[in-house]
DNA sequence: CGTGAGATTGATATATCTCAACAGAAGTGG
DNA sequence: CCACTTCTGTTGAGATATATCAATCTCACG
């Protein structure tokens, strides 16, 4: 927890797969400020570019909790890419994903408000936001990370985590969110800025 | 000008280089409200993507104002791409550049004030951030289209403009901008939030 | 049981968005 | 070539949501 994977620049020695816990991917601002990308959870790969055409890491990984992670290494995937089209295009297919997810992320900051992003937050966590029963969850990361991932001060997270069990969406007990009632937490994460 | 080559969901026919003027992709809320994701200019190629992974196009594409484009046939760059090694690492190439820059259009808005990115974009436009003496230059696009790249309302563009005449640090005259300190402004640009 | 990091709550400031009015440019048509 | 309309850009005034700062509070851990 807290120990950096790589950092930026840093000389690229391979893509990444999570095993278990959470890397947080950010850029940090020379004030010392972060902007996350996007925090990759358990069966999610990145850094995949860095084999294609980078050869530095472009941006910060972090540990938000006790992690374990596979390393693909470099050279080996791309001796194999070489002669594996299928592979090829597993590479391909996972960084058009990232590009696409990461203007999802743009995409929220934008079009949606504070609240309706911790609501959209949860049902994901909880399931992704079209199961019929989304299950309750326990935040893995420190509630800090959580709040930057979803562009927002800690204490705006808190507050808005505050307002949605006020009406009665969901259940906060410390680190464990129990979801009430997904339909109503559905409306509020699709209400516009 | 205000014509859309493609719009979100459209089937893909093949990726785009402009030739003259410029292209603002960009994603729409259902309200009605846009986030730009970049404004491609002369020279620069986009949605090599859908060329390689996705189908559909993934965002809008509308002409700022008048503009010549090539098509690059889908089945045809596939078929290349197929025998030719080289036609894979540009796609690629070009893929990851594009991953890249949105991670910065993501990072300025998260760490740069609006002064300092309308400095920075000056700039850019100016003939890039490192000339020694960068040149002035015309907007081609409507001062509506930038302010919106920049992710700020038209008015804040506007004044933000002014403030820097009023450091001495520009010249406005209509769509034409002279760059009289490229020095202070390179200062303004780096200004953190 | 003490300690300290993380989380919550409260109070406040302020920068930017919004709305509204105006000005200027550019295009249209007689 | 000049009135007329329309669109774009500029300016002003004001509201508001969220960041920020500061003060507890809670829990996990030693």
């Amino acid at each position: 927890k807290g120990e950096y994977l790589f950092r930026e620049g840093d000389c690229s020695s391979g893509f990444y797969i999570v095993n278990r816990g959470a890397i947080r991917l950010h850029k940090l601002s020379s004030g010392g400020s972060q902007q996350v990308l996007k925090t990759f959870k358990e069966r999610e790969s990145f850094a995949e570019s860095t084999v294609v055409s980078l050869s530095c890491y472009p941006a910060n990984a972090c540990a938000d909790c006790t992690t374990v992670l596979a390393r693909v290494d470099k050279l080996g995937i791309q001796r194999l890419a070489h002669s594996r089209d299928a592979i090829r295009q597993c590479l391909s297919g996972a960084i058009v994903r990232h590009l696409t997810e990461l203007v999802s992320h743009l995409e929220g900051r934008a079009f949606l408000n504070p609240e309706s992003r911790v609501a959209k937050w949860i049902l994901e966590e909880g399931g992704g936001v079209f199961v019929e029963n989304p299950r309750s969850f326990e935040i893995i990361s420190p509630k800090q990370s959580v709040a930057d991932e979803l562009d927002m001060a800690s204490e705006t997270f808190s507050r808005k985590l505050r307002s949605l069990r006020e009406k009665g969406l969901i259940n906060v007990s410390n680190k464990r969110i129990d979801i009430v009632n997904p339909v109503g937490l559905r409306e509020i994460a699709s209400e516009e800025r």
